[in-house]
DNA sequence: GTCTATAATAAGATAGAC
DNA sequence: GTCTATCTTATTATAGAC
């Protein structure tokens, strides 16, 4: 009699909701994506996260012990997105331009569409990168753009297309600043000049704007 | 006998500790600054905002009513501050290119030097640039650089060194991006590749680079 | 104007039933 | 594994003396 095999016709309303630990334990993780985003670790509350779950906020310490750990999952889970992503570009293939235009326009649109991995890296500044610090995970999963670039700049460089001595950490950093401060600041900036970033005619001109930078900065 | 003329000897360590109101709220807004930045408007915490002060906790409500009246002021101040530097540049009397050269050097300049203003916007944007909208005294106050700018794209082009048609705002925000991002992110980039941002060796290169990245990009 | 002490509340975390 | 109710601490904010 302890066992649950009664009151089938019970509670109509909780159709399907039996015991689904991987389910609830995503659902936490979408929620607390959402929270953390728009609030920083600090601003995140719990209860705030529980309200946004299909379950309660005991769960959320059953899964994952605390806030902070919570976070650390956040983390670990949205840099490894682009990880995956990332790979699948076979940058080795082509001529060099097309790889600096590919490469550019791939982190552009991986930026633009990855509004909550932006915010998340601005959190973690903020918390002087304590948490990416501490990630052996993330940290070990970070150095196939640069190879890859790298092989572009010097095929470039060796077909006289490019100049000599570009580095790869430069250029994936100048990259990354336009894609990332183009959504990062995308609130004050439009604020303060009246620019609205959503907009898909202004979106497709910054794309190629920055393809056309990067172009120019390495061509010989 | 209820003026204050009397103990001149009482308290010797308290020496010229006298009601200073100027001096105190200063006091407060400078500590306010430092917690905010280190935390964002969530993370920070009154009382150690009092910590940091030569006054008490009271004396932060005694002037700012509340934790976001003082950050808000903390805000105004931060922007306040670039746009009184950035006045003072005189860009319209030189060559075009040495105008763009200088346009980048001095936002590098600024933004290297003012961590704090970076971490605030970062906040900010965190907050969906929420206080930026309500202060009007903030968003009256960014129009200065784009009309330098526009001014010196303009002689560019028609002395033909520069191309037909570039747009300020255009410009302006691969400036902020580089400047910006080199700041704002240096923790998670520097932890993820192993750069160190503080090395005055990179920092040179950096500046550098950004220049010849614009420079490349205005010329015809 | 400034201080110490404290109220009021919000938020992270847990107990214990089912 | 899941839920509701609750404990505990931390935090914003204020009272009231000087």
């Amino acid at each position: 009699m302890t066992t649950m095999n009664e009151a089938p016709a019970a509670a109509p309303t909780r159709k399907g909701r039996k015991n689904n630990p991987e389910k609830t334990r995503e659902n936490i993780l979408q929620a607390a994506i959402a929270e953390f985003v728009s609030g920083g670790l600090a601003g995140a509350r719990v209860d705030a996260i529980a309200e946004r779950t299909q379950t309660s906020k005991r769960m959320i310490y059953y899964y994952f012990n605390s806030k902070e750990q919570l976070y650390i999952e956040v983390l670990e889970k949205l840099y490894g997105d682009i990880r995956n992503t990332e790979s699948n570009m076979h940058l080795d293939e082509i001529a060099p331009e097309e790889g600096i235009r590919r490469l550019v326009e791939f982190t552009f649109d991986h930026h633009d569409r990855n509004v909550d991995f932006v915010r998340i890296v601005c959190n973690e500044n903020i918390n002087h990168g304590q948490f990416v610090k501490q990630s052996a995970a993330i940290r070990s999963m970070n150095n196939t753009v640069l190879t890859a670039l790298d092989g572009i700049l010097r095929r470039g460089a060796e077909q006289g297309l490019f100049r000599q001595g570009l580095k790869a950490i430069d250029v994936h950093m100048m990259i990354s600043a336009f894609c990332f401060y183009r959504v990062s600041n995308r609130h004050t900036f439009g604020a303060l000049f009246e620019v609205d970033f959503d907009d898909p005619a202004l979106k497709a001109h910054h794309r190629e704007m920055f393809v056309d930078t990067l172009l120019r900065f390495v061509r010989a």
